[in-house]
DNA sequence: CAAAGAAGTGTAATGATATAACGTATGTTT
DNA sequence: AAACATACGTTATATCATTACACTTCTTTG
């Protein structure tokens, strides 16, 4: 049997970036969890290791941070919104795009295991509308 | 009237990156510079800076690297596809997924300004085919 | 051409992000 | 209970990127 109960610290982790609804930095992170008695920064990175493997957690690359899933049991590639101006982070599905992105690096016999996708711009709420 | 003459480190730093045709850090920039008389970090990245406004290189965001841009005069996004196994980055472009994930966020009423497209995996030649 | 402004330079220090190494503890399987 | 896998805390270090400052070079324009 797979699926581990969560650690304190993977659970204080994800409870935090849950809470927070944003993406934030591991330091971010153990600044905010140094008083559930998180020391160093090793602690926080070992935790989101493991909740990324289990796809608790995506890392935006983009940022050096961390957010919480919302969707869950994916079956597609993540995608991620994210606003420069307010710094809100929405995370997408795109399964059309993601079979012609599979498909057109697939031409040249490039086989892909993992996707990045962060579009960057400004949110709806930002643009005043 | 635009278009600087680049200057020396700019030119330094993009005929390397042109040279490797791979991705490299900025450190490994500077090391591979140190005998052109560049000797701190923040001169390669100064450098970089001024050739990623031109359009003359590009930034993979899950590498921490930089990639001498392929194309040129890039009317489209530019997307990567990256070999886990030998390190290989290969630029392409990707007009209809691009304008596919524009339009699935756009419902939203974001506006993309920028896009990180980077696709992990392995290239044909490791597959090897 | 000379003055003014914009862009670039080198040096030094620092900040921000991430991992390695070590020995110990805890939980699960047999 | 022994063996194994996973996680722990501590310390130190590696890697990536920026700030500050004084000075120089290039470009524009009066
Ligand atoms: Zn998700
Ligand atoms: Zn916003
Ligand atoms: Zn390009
Ligand atoms: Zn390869």
């Amino acid at each position: 049997m797979s699926e581990r109960k969560l650690t304190r610290n993977q659970q204080l982790v994800l409870d935090r970036l849950a809470a927070s609804g944003s993406a934030l930095t591991a330091y971010d992170l153990l600044d905010q969890l140094r008083g559930e008695g998180l020391r160093a920064p090793v602690q926080v990175y070992r935790a989101l290791e493991t909740l990324g493997q289990r796809g608790l957690i995506h890392r935006i690359e983009s940022m050096n941070a961390f957010i919480a899933c919302c969707a869950h049991d994916h079956q597609a590639a993540a995608g991620f919104a994210i606003c420069d101006d307010c710094g809100e982070v929405a995370e997408f599905a795109f399964p059309a795009s993601e079979e012609g992105l599979r498909s057109e690096v697939g031409k040249a016999g490039f086989e892909t295991r993992h996707m990045t996708v962060e579009l960057h711009g400004r949110c709806a709420a930002c643009a005043g509308r």
